[in-house]
RNA sequence: GGCACUGUGGCGGAGUGGUGACGCAGCGGUCUGCAAAACCGCGUACACCGGUUCAAUUCCGGUCGGUGCCUCCA
């Protein structure tokens, strides 16, 4: 019972997970930063998470999560000059760096919500966090882990022994192979900054007094400080993209080992990325899809979710409209299956198939092995869907039984013209009830309807 | 260049040392006023070459291909 087995990073093995506290499970999630419209790519990974978070449950577990909003603007590389995306951003729109974060948030929040994701115990802004932050570099500056440059307090990541672990990074290499050039003033390729100064006549709207002089957090300093701050560690599960792994999650690390001799977390679970037609998605390339581009295309927000849930959260994914459109048609007929429970009150004992339902995902979260035992189970019980919504959160039941009491006697009415063989009249219901999105379909056992999309 | 991941049928996508998950699409059938749905049936898939084994898609080695990260990104 309650084994649930997940891939760490940390050991790169699927490993039996085992809280520090089944009654708070401390878990972080590197969330997005509110620069740009989120697209697909972006919830693809708040899609597992919540999917992790609803197994721990269905485990007797109770997850606290912390969600970080990375609202500082960073510079576009580490040592180089670039620009602030923040500050981008406002210059394009006209608006000041608060409001395009405010706005960027508040899409990300609402596409959240559309997909029917478990909202965070902790909502974390890093502009929240600058005192803590300042804390944290002191304290990193007081175990001589630092140096300072012109634009920076640096960590010096020759002074970490274990720096490179976590992602089995090999120094000597990336420093011969790196592709972008660094900053003279670092001492090691892999330093980061963990405090940025503004130089003098530098526009940057978001600062903040340090050491006596303008400056803001480094960009990964947020995360070390909102754990610190929110959790304690070590935390149970980090998650991630894949893309972290390298670089953010490292110098985490880094820095919560530098500063506090601590662990940073227990367990790390990073998600693949998602491709779009066959192309990588990213911000700096402005390519993918919106949750409001699909719904604007005729999807639901459930689609999606339902396409990203047929797969695992490991595997790198391509998305395209035609497999879309597959999950589509899976999520319908459940949905069919639904509307029949509904109208035919069947009970069926499915205390076997949640039992299957749940060990799958307890194997590393294998939704898709999940989805096939639906599939094959005798689904008729409405409780059943219940608990499938439950797990799964796709809205099978909320979206399937509100018609309106007119419609209801339109249904009646259709029924007895059927009946009493009517064709005409009982096809012009049909007609007029599809015009309604209620779909009339006529089965052996009798009339019953469904949403039509 | 380094590190990591990956190669399964028309499209997706699990999984396993030995009876071809599952979904979508397609074909045939039952049912049916029509339509739809539901249900039943239909596929000789695991990149290539070696090795281990009674047996490999599954383990090991090699080859070839794809991708990601090393600058922000989930």
């Amino acid at each position: 019972m309650n084994k649930i087995k997940l891939y760490n990073t940390l050991t790169r093995k699927v490993e039996e997970f085992r809280p520090q506290d089944p009654n708070k499970v401390k878990i972080y999630t590197c969330g997005p930063t509110v620069y740009s419209t989120p697209h697909i790519g972006n919830f693809a990974a708040y899609i597992y998470w919540d999917l992790l978070i609803r197994t721990l449950k269905l485990n007797g577990y109770t997850p606290y999560r912390v969600l970080n909003l990375t609202d500082v603007g960073h510079l576009t590389s580490d040592g180089d000059e670039g620009e602030d995306k923040l500050e981008k951003g406002a210059r394009q729109s006209g608006k000041t760096v608060w409001e395009v974060a405010e706005y960027y948030t508040n899409l990300f929040v609402q596409d959240y919500k559309a997909l029917n994701l478990t909202p965070p115990d902790v909502t974390a802004k890093a502009t929240d966090y600058i005192e803590e932050d300042k804390a944290l570099v002191n304290k990193l500056i007081e175990n001589g882990y630092t140096y300072e440059t012109s634009d920076g307090i640096y960590f010096d990541t020759s002074k970490l022994p274990t720096y490179a672990d976590f992602a089995r990074l090999d120094l000597d290499q990336l420093q011969a192979g790196a592709r972008v050039e660094f900053s003279s003033e670092k001492r090691n390729i892999s330093d980061f900054a963990v405090w940025k100064f503004i130089q003098p006549g530098e526009k940057h709207a978001m600062r903040w007094d340090y050491l006596n002089r303008p400056g803001y957090p480094g960009w990964h300093l947020e995360c070390s400080t909102i754990i610190h701050t929110e959790l304690g560690e070590p935390i149970d599960i980090h998650t991630g993209g894949i893309d972290h792994i390298p670089v953010h999650h490292t110098n985490e690390i880094a820095q919560t080992l530098a500063a506090f001799d601590k662990q940073l977390s227990r367990y790390w679970l990073h998600c693949n990325h998602l491709t779009s037609d066959g192309e990588k998605i990213s911000k700096s390339l402005g390519n993918g899809y919106t949750i409001q581009d699909l719904v604007d295309k005729g999807y639901s927000p459930m689609d999606f979710k339902m396409w990203v849930l047929q797969g695992n959260y490991q595997s790198e994914r391509n998305f395209t409209l035609q497999d879309l459109d597959a999950a589509r048609s899976r999520r319908l007929s459940w949905r069919n299956q639904v509307a029949r429970a509904y109208q035919k009150h069947d009970s069926i004992d499915s205390a076997e198939v949640l039992a299957n339902i749940k060990a799958a995902l307890n194997d590393n979260l294998n939704s898709s092995q999940a989805f096939a035992i639906i599939d094959q189970a005798e689904k008729c019980s409405l409780d059943f869907w219940k608990q499938v919504d439950e797990v799964f959160g796709l809205n099978l039941i909320q979206d399937s039984p509100n018609i309106t009491a007119e419609q209801i006697s339109l249904l009646e009415e259709r029924a007895q013209a059927r009946a009493a063989k009517d064709f005409a009249r009982s096809d012009e219901l049909r007609d007029q009830l599809i015009m309604q999105n209620i779909k009339v379909l006529d089965t052996p056992e009798g009339q019953v309807w469904q949403y039509a999309k």
